[in-house]
DNA sequence: GCCATGTGAGACATATTTGTCTCATGAGGG
DNA sequence: CCCTCATGAGACAAATATGTCTCACATGGC
């Protein structure tokens, strides 16, 4: 409601720019925002512009990967076919986003003020139905909670961003990896 | 050689305290060394007595870290019996630093100096190792590389030394939790 | 009781980070 | 051409963190 019009400079994109802030967040967590500013290509002057502050800033960062997990979820359909295969495309459809999660995850100061954003609720509870739907099912085994499954995916999901950012790990099999070492694990299959 | 006689006083066990640093900082990676010391049950003067500052203490905890996992490395005995249960040794070995462990993996400033503590390569070289003789004695697939899977275990642990410290896995479960997921993943198995 | 020595409390200066401001520039629209 | 507006550079004070002191206290050995 703030910018009705909205169309005329702006050259910063303001998604981008929270991208790039991730980016440089993940690598060095406590970086300045004078470091932050400078890794988005923008002085500390107009970061301050956009973001009142460093925890605006954050806050921002957390409201977009909530959003983009959200969508994420959504564009994966996570209560279609089988539970493996909904996964997959989570996992799939999550990848853009996984820099500002890797980020997210780590900043386990969002959970200090005990006040966790509602958002990451939601979000656990949808992924965390999607393990149960699939234990019911029969396709995934009962004796790893489905709390257990959720917060390991968001782990490989850090650990494979952060994996990528540092070269260890090409960015094109990002998902495959996440997917098939928490769907398959490390084991060789004999069957099918 | 600057303390000879050591054993007079020396109330407070360096080990225990590096612990409880680890533990404060694991929940906010921004802890300030007040923060640090109130929650390890010192003064910040002691503190300082103890470590020269706030690097020389990531310093430590870096030490402490990489001293754990050699020694849970060598009690898991890697190279006897079958790949699996090596890790599963491992994984049960390695527990008690996890949380320090969780923090350390975190804490990717080290890594910017570009100055990798070689400790960490070792661990890495010898974890990869690991999963290398599973993959070649046919018993962990070969699609997932030594590289990634290495990765995962350090996430996993990760995820489950926070998973614990919050309440959502029981810590008796811990080491259970990481090993079958790494091992075997989420996917129900129909053989043995 | 007297003396080590480790400790807590807190004062203090310094360093770093942050928030706020001003001013000049440059690009785009009218 | 002029006007608007986002920006970069940088000055500046305020807030915060850090490093270094001093001093009083307590505990344990003598």
């Amino acid at each position: 409601m703030s910018h009705m019009a909205y169309g005329c400079l702006m050259s910063v994109d303001r998604d981008q720019l929270l991208r790039r802030a991730a980016t440089q967040l993940t690598r060095k967590g406590s970086s300045t925002l004078d470091e932050v500013a400078k890794a988005s290509g923008i002085s500390r002057a107009t970061l301050h512009r956009h973001f009142a502050g460093r925890d605006a800033l954050i806050r921002a960062l957390e409201e977009l990967g909530i959003q983009e997990c959200e969508a994420a979820m959504d564009a994966a359909r996570l209560g279609e076919g089988s539970a493996g295969d909904a996964l997959r495309r989570l996992i799939k459809e999550i990848e853009p986003a996984a820099g500002l999660l890797a980020f997210l995850v780590t900043e386990n100061q969002l959970f200090e003020g005990d006040e966790q954003h509602e958002g990451w609720t939601r979000l656990d509870v949808r992924v965390a139905a999607l393990f149960k739907r699939g234990q019911e099912s029969g396709e995934f085994r009962i004796d790893l909670t489905p709390a257990w499954l959720t917060e390991a995916l968001y782990g490989l999901i850090g650990s494979g961003a952060w994996a990528v950012l540092d070269g260890r790990v090409a960015a094109k099999d990002f998902s495959y990896m996440i997917a098939e070492l928490l769907i398959g694990g490390a084991q060789r299959r004999v069957e099918s």
